[in-house]
DNA sequence: ACTTTTATTGACGCTTCGTCAATAATCCGG
DNA sequence: CCGGATTATTGACGAAGCGTCAATAAAAGT
């Protein structure tokens, strides 16, 4: 029969969808150790067996969510990009789509962090990998989109030897290691941080301030933009 | 005998020293599943259990670990902040330790990693883990020290609602993220990024410019500085 | 010399990864 | 609809690593 073949198909290709679904938080939750082979198996239903026939092995699975992470702020990004305003209000919303990655999809953000630092790499399949490359060339390419913008508008001029990618890896070097820190320093309070992530916008705006970026953080409403980005963006993730 | 007494506890002692010596390029070179305690027992000579009687548990050794890297850091920061100049020039002594540092002791660096994503901290003893914030609020309080001289000194007037320790975050912020896309993006030339450590440089002090910290980055020489900054403090690290 | 205390050992239990031969399900030509 | 071929599933198994602990050895004390 005809649906008898769709169906086990299908079935195989949405076991796939599933196993990410239960490692997921699994992994956010307990880090690298908690994601756990046995577990994934039981809780499906499935041997281990058969969810060693859709990932040669965990790290695959990691990858495999990493990319699945960086899709939807790809999805974020571009979305954020496309808000109508001025070059630095367009940086403004995808700063804040930034943001609201790491609030809203925390465990998300936790496996970012995680394929930094274990060496999962060397194990992994050279085909996700070359994904999760051509991800973040998309998500970086985005930004680099408005900065060129902001630049043939005149709104920015680069100081000499500064490319736009200088200027990119600059915010994305500060916003990731801010982000990173506020998720793992729980003493931030008694360093004298209390609301970080109030500290790390306006951190970016005077960084964008020193390359000259115009307008000025001081000669516009930041609360005023950043109102007009959720709804005009995000209303459905800010609800 | 005395000298009998002494040589058991200096060797009980200076185990300690040697079990992390060991320890640390396996966590460097492999991560945290290169560090294995039957291995160190092996390479030293010993059986597992004396391993286990210094250290509960492997966390307790990739934080031991930790530590003395942090008081290494510790003490290239105190050393940076003490160069003879302007205060932009010692904060820009302090970034080039921080630059140094990574490139020094890139095994130092990858444990610093590694405690941020692994879940390590749990299984701790809350004795080191109290070390571990002191040493974090030591290395934070130096360059606060010396955002509090900048603007005592009228280099720095820090805008509205910012603290020095905002200012010091954002760029703490900045530099770990940079080292660590750095560390762990085997891309980035891709992406447009040649000489990164050299883009770092320059990224931060256009952050600095941002806050308008005097004199502003065009207004000096930095590479002659730098030039001052490593025959004066850091003559023995670069030679 | 002999007892008490302290240090060392490595076999053991336990967990988890990843494999693979055996088994079950599905497909397909006649 | 049957029976052989192909594909999918299973779970017992080997290997590796963490941490434990009773037994043993060494050191200290008396």
């Amino acid at each position: 029969m005809e649906s008898t073949i769709t169906q086990k198909q299908l079935e195989i290709q949405q076991r796939e969808e599933r196993i990410l679904a239960v490692s997921r938080p699994m992994l956010a939750e307990q880090g690298y150790h908690g994601l756990n082979m046995d577990r994934i198996a039981e809780k499906l239903q499935y041997s281990k067996g058969t969810i060693y026939n859709h990932f040669p092995c965990k790290e695959e699975i990691i990858i495999a969510l990493a990319i699945e992470t960086m899709e939807k702020r790809i999805d974020l990004f571009s979305r954020a990009a496309m808000f109508r305003g001025n070059s630095r209000e367009r940086f403004q919303a995808i700063g804040f789509a930034a943001e609201l990655f790491v609030k809203m999809y925390p465990s998300h953000f936790s496996v970012e962090q995680i394929i930094r630092s274990a060496s999962i790499w060397e194990k992994t399949s050279e085909k996700r990998r070359s994904v999760v490359k051509l991800c973040e060339h998309r998500c970086t390419g985005i930004v680099v989109g408005v900065v060129l913008d902001a630049i043939s508008q005149g709104d920015l001029e680069l100081p000499d030897g500064f490319t736009p990618q200088d200027l990119v890896f600059g915010v994305w070097s500060h916003s990731s290691g801010a982000y990173s820190i506020i998720a793992t320093n729980d003493s931030l309070q008694e360093l004298g941080i209390s609301e970080p992530f109030s500290v790390v916008r306006r951190n970016i705006n005077m960084q964008l301030d020193g390359f000259g970026w115009k307008p000025f953080s001081g000669d516009f409403d930041i609360e005023a933009v950043i109102k007009r980005i959720i709804k005009e963006v995000f209303a459905d993730e800010c609800r």
